[in-house]
DNA sequence: AAGTGTCCCAACCGCATCTGC
DNA sequence: GGCAGATGCGGTTGGGACACT
């Protein structure tokens, strides 16, 4: 049948399709009135029928179809069915280009709604992008590779400092779903006490906020939250609550959560207000606030929005924390921290870290540079080229300045602060707990292993997709590749793309493949 | 050629929301 | 307002296809 999808005809053929076997095990207790109910692919037939029904009828009381047609398919299955392969205006085949960067900016914006950025997305069906998107992001994260484009992140940025103009902060919510009511929903204590990082390197209690994964959370609403200074820790949490769906919180990543943990940890002395107890009271304790000073933690807020996006783990449904756990000790391979060719620390390095109080520098480098996500690229590569253009430096200290005073200052405290850090070659303290884990987000072993092994396998996928994306605009020419674009200068941009071996022999070709992974076809 | 791992995608599941009574 | 059914949404899973060893 024409309508039948391609899918469809290399479905029928996979056996069993239709089959007695399928009919009667896979009722599953659901009877319809002409017996049990279906599961499974669909029978060319079924979707005949499907489609003589939904013509005749129009779409909608789906419960019907199986009433009035015969078809033994749940209402649920014959919507699905209709939606995603029979709908006469579904667009079939691989991606444009245009559509992948579409889909990269909607997410940008929206996080994982996949049924909004569908509509965005003519003839295309949310579970496609879903697909689409989750191998995608598993295909990067393996590669070590951010996930969104620098004009990407900018466009985010100046929508997201759009919306912050249009509306105050009261109002935010009702402008964003994802952004609700401060103190609308409670964390219970019981799961913060329970955090215990020194220990767990795992889905941390703190990111097990009910109802949402942080990486649903769409980067206009974090960028939003980064902005608006005025969201303490408490708003925070607000800001990954529970519209709905408890059961979403598994897919967090553990890197985000611990740079969630030093936001609000920072967040809540940056306001100086009821949230650190709150925060305290919920069994974050912070080692860090006895070291704190205002100009640092200044800085800090504007991490906790930096989503999903950590760089490379978006909001996959894939734990990153199998893949730390599998993460080389490095530290005795390199001997700092700070240095490019250090760009990760064992296991053990980040238990002490975490138990240890932090020196200055680990405020500061609880925001780190690297694995951040887009807010952090954003706002690291516009305080960069900030401070490229003006050599002075300043602290600033101030807890209850204006909002844009605290996004200028604290940038460029963060800033500073983060090369302060990096810039140390001993002291591993030059990273907070949370950066160090959040550092950790991105980069697994195999991802490791993967980029270094780039040069070795010429087939390989990860290989294939960064060539695929060579950027016009840093690939010309060395010149443009030693200039511009400091997001590549990063640290973080060269830790996360794993710019520099063990021995640092990282070649100019492998981190040339890194930029172009960002790539034109985004 | 066989075994293994990964990719990809259709479909399912459970929950939230909507709608009508 | 409460309830039940319908619908929508997002996460997850199962399995074939494909690539690699």
């Amino acid at each position: 049948m024409s309508m039948t999808s391609e899918s469809e005809d290399r479905m029928v053929p996979k056996g069993a399709i239709g089959s007695p076997s399928i009919e009667e095990t896979s009722g599953g207790g659901n009877f319809g009135v002409n017996g049990p109910l279906k599961k499974g692919p669909w029978t060319s037939a079924e979707d005949a029928i499907l489609v003589e029904y939904v013509t005749k009828h129009g779409e909608g009381n789906w419960n019907a179809v199986q009433k009035h047609s015969g078809l033994a398919r749940c209402g649920k299955s014959c919507r699905l069915r209709w939606a995603n392969h029979l709908r006469p205006d579904l667009k079939k085949g691989a991606f444009t280009p245009e559509e992948e960067r579409r889909i990269i900016e909607l997410h940008a914006k929206m996080g994982n709604k996949w049924a909004r950025m569908a509509a965005e997305l003519p003839g295309r069906t949310d579970n496609e992008i879903k697909n689409y998107w989750n191998t995608r992001i598993k295909r990067r994260q393996r590669a070590g590779l951010p996930i969104y484009p620098p004009d990407i992140c900018l466009q985010a940025l100046s929508e997201s400092k759009q919306s912050e103009n249009l509306s105050s902060f009261s109002s935010v919510e009702t402008q964003h779903p994802d952004l609700l009511p401060i103190n609308s929903f409670e964390i219970p204590a019981v799961e913060f006490k329970n955090l215990e990082l020194n220990h767990q390197l795992y889905p941390s209690p703190l990111l097990d906020v009910p109802g949402r994964g942080l990486l649903d959370i769409p980067a206009s609403s974090l960028l939003a939250q980064g902005l608006h200074s005025s969201y303490g820790g408490k708003t925070l949490l607000s800001a990954v609550h529970p519209t709905k769906r408890l059961r979403q919180s598994e897919s967090l990543f553990p890197g985000l959560a611990t740079s969630f943990t030093g936001a609000f940890t920072n967040c809540s002395k940056y306001h100086n207000d009821g949230s650190a107890q709150s925060l305290q009271s919920f069994g974050i304790t912070s080692a860090y606030d006895q070291n704190l000073t205002s100009d640092n933690h200044s800085t800090s807020c504007v991490l906790p929005g930096s989503h999903a996006l950590l760089n490379g783990n978006p909001s996959s449904s894939e734990p990153s924390w199998a893949m730390k756990l599998e993460l080389p000790s490095l530290q005795t391979q390199i001997g700092s921290w700070g240095s490019p060719s250090s760009p990760l620390p064992s296991l053990e390095s980040v238990d002490t870290l975490i138990q240890s109080p932090p020196t200055e520098h680990t405020q500061s480098g609880s925001l780190s540079p690297r694995n951040s996500g887009l807010l952090d690229a954003v706002l690291y590569e516009s305080q960069s080229l900030k401070n490229f253009k003006s050599s002075s430096c300043q602290h600033m200290s101030s807890v209850s300045m204006a909002q844009g005073e605290v996004m200028d200052n604290s940038l460029q405290d963060l800033h500073e602060a983060e090369w302060e850090a990096y810039g140390d070659p001993i002291s591993p303290r030059g990273h907070s707990a949370a950066s160090v884990l959040s550092e950790y987000t991105p980069i697994s072993r195999s991802s490791m292993d993967e980029l270094q092994s780039l040069e070795n396998t010429p087939g390989g996928k990860v290989k294939q997709e960064a060539e695929e994306m060579v950027p016009t605009q840093f690939c010309g020419n060395d010149d443009a590749f030693n200039s511009n674009n400091m997001i590549f200068s990063r640290p973080d941009f060269l830790l996360a793309s794993n710019c520099f071996g063990p021995k640092g022999e990282y070649g100019k070709e492998q981190l040339h493949a890194e930029r172009c992974s960002w790539g034109t076809s985004w």
